[in-house]
DNA sequence: GTCTATAGCTTGATAGAC
DNA sequence: GTCTATCAAGCTATAGAC
């Protein structure tokens, strides 16, 4: 009975995550992460030393992710195949567990976020990511395509509004679209 | 002589927009535009009675040509030619004069604005917009690619980093790759 | 490990002189 | 039309008792 310590630092990494992706990082403050665990702020301060710390711990699993794909990708020959695994590859990775409030957060809360020096990590990581997406020598409409096949994903991972599905239908939907945007679809004409 | 006067509140108005459109609504402080005008923020608050009331001057424009393209759609049939036609205007209306900073305010900073008033009656607007492309008894893949198609064309008007493309290039591709996604593209292979 | 108390700062907004 | 001065409220973060 070692690991089932009610574990308030785990417990603050929980709601402020849901927190940040409902109304983001900069509305939410720590007397309301504090006050809905029914601990003070001060406690708080106890497991992590500021803010900033939180917001960064959330985000590791999702960043390991990435770096693996921007890897893997590295050690491939450009082009339609390999984009379009990354691709899948990335569309697997925000299907994780808790995944989608941190995509909410991230594609949401960007301007909030972006002058931490955890979101500027975050650009370049996910920039690199985005960069072995590119096929060398494509036209500005291929090029914008590429970015909204990646939007497509996270939307996948969280839009609820607006889309008539169930999650995992909204899922699918977004990697196929995804992949069509990258002209690797099954779309090829019958 | 009357209208040369260097006129304090479109100046306010000008530098809100831009503080906005840079860092997002909320980490803009009143005594941030005071500052860059050389004034102070009693001075701004003789202009505008608080700061919502500037955001909510900074629509205007944008909102009424929405309207004016709702209000069009819903007196068509719906189908195909009508959302082709929805975004081709739509995407006119982008083109306008300081239309792009706006739209960036609008694409990067929904969280900290959409509890104002005047954010949730822009989702309305924006939401009956999005509703007029909406083809009865389209698959969840089209859904999506209708919500990507706006998207598209909200980043042609401002998206710089990634592109590789003159303004022009870009806004022309986004609407090309708009029309596709809504499947009325030119794209009908050869 | 959690508390109370408080320091130190910034914000949006107001009152009243000029 | 712009100013100085001030307000209450909110925030992050710290010190120190228990």
């Amino acid at each position: 009975m070692d690991e089932r310590r009610t574990d308030t630092r785990a417990q603050i990494r929980q709601v402020a995550l849901e927190l940040f992706a409902e109304q983001g990082y900069d509305k939410t403050s720590l007397r309301e992460i504090a006050e809905r665990l029914g601990i003070t702020k001060a406690a708080v301060y106890y497991h992590y030393k500021t803010k900033e710390e939180i917001v960064g711990t959330l985000f590791d699993d999702l960043l390991s992710g990435v770096d693996e794909i921007t890897e893997w990708a590295g050690a491939q020959e450009p082009g339609r195949a390999t984009t379009a695994e990354v691709l899948r590859r990335y569309h697997a990775l925000l299907a994780g567990d808790s995944t989608a409030q941190v995509i909410r957060f991230l594609q949401e809360g960007q301007t909030s976020f972006k002058d931490l020096a955890a979101g500027a990590d975050m650009k370049k990581r996910f920039g690199a990511l985005a960069r072995t997406l590119a096929v060398p020598g494509s036209s500005t409409a291929d090029q914008l395509k590429l970015r909204l096949a990646m939007i497509a994903l996270h939307l996948g991972a969280f839009l609820e509004e607006g889309i008539d599905a169930t999650p995992d239908e909204r899922r699918a939907a977004s990697l196929e679209v995804a992949l069509e945007l990258a002209g690797t679809g099954s779309a090829q004409r019958a």
